[in-house]
This record gives structure tokens, sequence and C-alpha cells, in this order.
DNA sequence: CCAAAAGTGTTCTCGATACACCCATGG
DNA sequence: CCATGGGTGTATCGAGAACACTTTTGG
């Protein structure tokens, strides 16, 4: 969406074309990660009305009355998932003519901006809601089917953004439980980021010399193998890394 | 386009607020190096009209009908600035209630909405267009006076993006001359990043080593000392980077 | 000749990578 | 006792920081 080098900017001092009337929507993408399977999800729904009935979507709405972009963002949250902790950040506004179908049909009329919501939820603790008609699902990032309206460019930028978040800030604890295993969190990593991003001994080592992963002494088993001890994210000792960029990976 | 899919199950259960209507703006946080002074600048303009009259503000403007975001952004350059070359990427939107004065006066009215985008143009060459009325001024960013609306917030988004941008992709090359000395090079980056971000001789080996940055062999004297050689950003052999995080500081 | 600017080289440290290896548990 | 996963240690490589040094110009 960046632009280079526009040699050319049309002048258009000439008489003053009427402003457009929008209504504004708001879009989540909102990921999860089943470290059960090593998937990372995207949550969709069904869409019940004309444009694009029938089709997959990304969860929306439309920016009601003295309602902000934000809030509209967590109520689409409330109302398709439950959930304790998230994270939420504005990705994007997408607002060409003439890319919602129904701007057509009056072309004078009102037109559709959709300022897109990241969200990331915890897998396990996340609890869709089903209304009677409603279809909802998450679906791995592998396997998107056919979107409704550019749902699908969103949900690449929303990955990448995603990827971008893992790598230079401490968005995996605001997803894991309050006590996880180093495995859990290189697990998280490893199925956003992908196989080869680091070696688990290397992960495991930069992170705990970083300082902010304090040991519980709490060991739990799963399974054969050596118990793992569960640690917490101490958010006082992370503080001096706080805008500091490039802390993990 | 993006989609306001309002799926709305809570149709039934809870009752729907009516819609805000939206009028869409967009303003322009457009940044510029004087090399010779070693200041970064943004530009500012002296609002005409309420709200704010007599305020300095971003330049900005509303959508027109037909009008995409981004065209929106070019026609506010092409309205206030002449340049061959920019780089221009959309910034932030900033869309909560009440943050246009406006919107009080009538207030079941119409909602303002921001849409903000980011530039970078080249200093020496940016021709500003006075109309008779209107101040049009670059400022320090050091120095930024009062601002209408929360203008402030936005250049400060901003410098952000552009202190990432320059450490992160060769938006540099946007802005400086198609051949410069590495020293014009260097001082752009110290004038937006700050004095210690490097030393010289470890600027200049790590670009060098890079190699997307080709000698012209043609050399330069500025007074007194060694003539410089200018060099050329090389986009082909820049290619293998696209993506890649991590280039530069 | 000398100051000033451009450009080169050297040393040191630290982090990333790639492993090999030890430890504790369940079956 | 051995497979399995958890956890520790080590050798190597290269990038980055600091800084001394050389080169080429104008005055």
């Amino acid at each position: 969406m960046p632009a280079r080098n526009h040699n050319k900017i049309s002048n258009s001092t000439h008489h003053q074309q009427p402003l457009a009337d929008f209504k504004v929507g708001v879009d989540n993408v909102i990921f999860s990660v089943d470290t059960a399977q090593n998937r990372l999800l995207v949550l969709l729904v069904m869409r019940q009305q004309e444009p694009f009935s029938n089709s997959w979507s990304l969860p929306g709405t439309l920016v009601r009355q003295g309602e902000s972009l934000e809030n509209a963002a967590y109520r689409i949250m409330a109302e398709k998932i439950k959930v304790n902790n998230l994270y939420l950040e504005q990705l994007y506004t997408f607002g060409g003519p003439h890319r919602d179908p129904r701007e057509q049909t009056n072309s004078y009329g009102v037109r559709y901006l959709s300022v897109s919501y990241f969200a990331l939820v915890r897998f396990e603790e996340a609890e869709l809601i089903a209304d009677k008609v409603a279809g909802i699902a998450w679906y791995p990032v592998k396997q998107i089917p056919q979107l409704a309206f550019d749902h699908h460019e969103i949900i690449t930028y929303g990955h990448r953004r995603l990827k971008n978040k893992l790598e230079y800030s401490p968005v995996a604890f605001d997803v894991l439980p309050e006590t996880f295993t180093l495995n859990d969190l290189y697990q998280l990593y490893t199925t956003v980021l992908g196989e080869n991003f680091s070696d688990y001994s290397n992960f495991r080592a930069r992170l705990l010399k970083l300082g902010f992963l304090s040991d519980t002494g709490i060991k739990v088993s799963r399974g054969a193998g050596r118990p793992a001890s569960l640690y917490k994210f101490d958010e006082k000792a992370f503080a001096p890394f706080k805008d500091k960029p490039l802390v993990f990976i």
C-alpha cells in the first residue's frame, strides 16, 4: 500500500466535487493458536445477508452513533466469542470506491469504508457464540475458503502483522495461560512463525537471559519425559524492554 | 472492498442503535529533511475555517465522491506542494466520537473520521504552493506549535513510523537525489534517528557490504576535504532484501 | 603545509547458530 | 531400562561498536 516515486500528481484546483458520505465498518481478523495441533486459526462467520450472502467472511459490524472504532471492534468480539484475554489493535483502513457492491446500486449514495482490526485470543479459552442460524468457525490460515469482499487481502495483511508483533513484542503472554511451560511458548512461536525460526534450546536460552520470565518452581508432567517448569511473565521485569525494538525471536 | 457485514445476531436480542454517518477526512503528515541544517521538518498549514480557524494543522481534506483514500492523500499533496519524488503510506485511522467539534453542534448528525497518511519528500526540491491567504510552512519537529484537533498525536505517531521505515526499508532513496554521497545518506539518517544511532565509518561499511549501492565513479568536492564518490541505489541488487527485515541502521 | 572531509582497517565483544550432552519421568 | 521430552553447555561464526589510521582535496 505504500507508493513509491509517484511522479505525477494531478493538480485538481477545479471546482469542488461533492463530498462522499460514508458508513464505516469494522472488520476483525481474529487469530488463535491451536497448540495441540500446531495450527494458526482465523475466525470466520457465514454471512446471512446480501451482498455475499452465504459466503464466509471476517466478523464485522457497522459503527453506531456515539461508538468509537475501537469499541465497535470490541463489540464484534463480544458478539462472536467469549474470552478473558485478548490482544487487539488497528490494522488498516480499506476505503476505495466501488469495493462494496452496495455502492453500485445507488451510485451517488453512500460509500462503505472498512477499518480492520487485528486480534489474538487464546484458543483453549475462546468460546464461540453460535446463534441458531449463523455459521461461525475457526479456519486454519493455510485453508481459508473463498471470502466475501476483499477479506482475503485483509487476512494476509493481518497475518504479516501478527508475525511482526510476535517477534517484537510480548503479545504471546496475552494469550498464554497465567503460567506456561517454555515449550508452550515455543510451540506458539513455531506455529505462527514457521518451523525453522529457531532451535528450541537457543530460544530458551535467549528468553531466560532476558530475565522477565520467572520460574514458579511448579513442575508439570505431560506423559513421558522429564516434567517441565511452569513460568510466569513478569511484567515489572519486562518494563525496561518496553519501546525497545527486537526483543524476541 | 471491505465489508460491512453486519451479521447481526444481536438484531433480535439487543435493540439496535442507529448507525453513524460519516464524513471521512484524510490528513497527511508530510516530512522532509533539511540536511543543510540537520533538521527534520513537518509541513503545516494555517486553517482558514472553523473549527480551529487560525490554528496550525496538518494539511488535510475531506474525501469526495468517487475518490479513494489514497487519491485524496495525493490530492492534498498536489494542492500544497510540488515534488517529483515522494514516499506515501497510510498511517492510522482516528475515529472516536467527538474528536471533531463539529460533531457536537448537531449531536445526532454526522461524525468525522480521519485517515492519516504519512509522506516523505525531498526538501530541496519541494516547492510549497502558497495561495494568497493560506499560511503554509515547514516546522522542525522539535518546535511544533499548538495544533488543531488531535494533530499533535498524529505527528507523534508519524514520527515513530518514519524512524521505523528508515531503519527497515529503503525509503531514504525515494527522497535523495538520483546520485548522492554516502555522507548525504548518513546526514539523512542522523537527522531523523538522532545523533547517536551509528558511527559514520560503521554505517558506511555496513551499507557498502550489502551491495546495493553502486559507485558511479564520479567525485564531488564540497569545499575543503577529499572529494566524495557519488553513489546510486541499485534497485535490482536490492531485490533480495525485499520483505526481509532489518536491513539498515 | 595543514585542516577538513572521505575512506580504510583493526580489535573487541556479544549474540546467534548448531549441536552434543545430561536429567527426570512414564511405561 | 529405554524412549521421550526437558534442560544445560560449548564451539564457531559474524555482526556491530569504538576508534586509530590513511588519503585527497582546498586554502
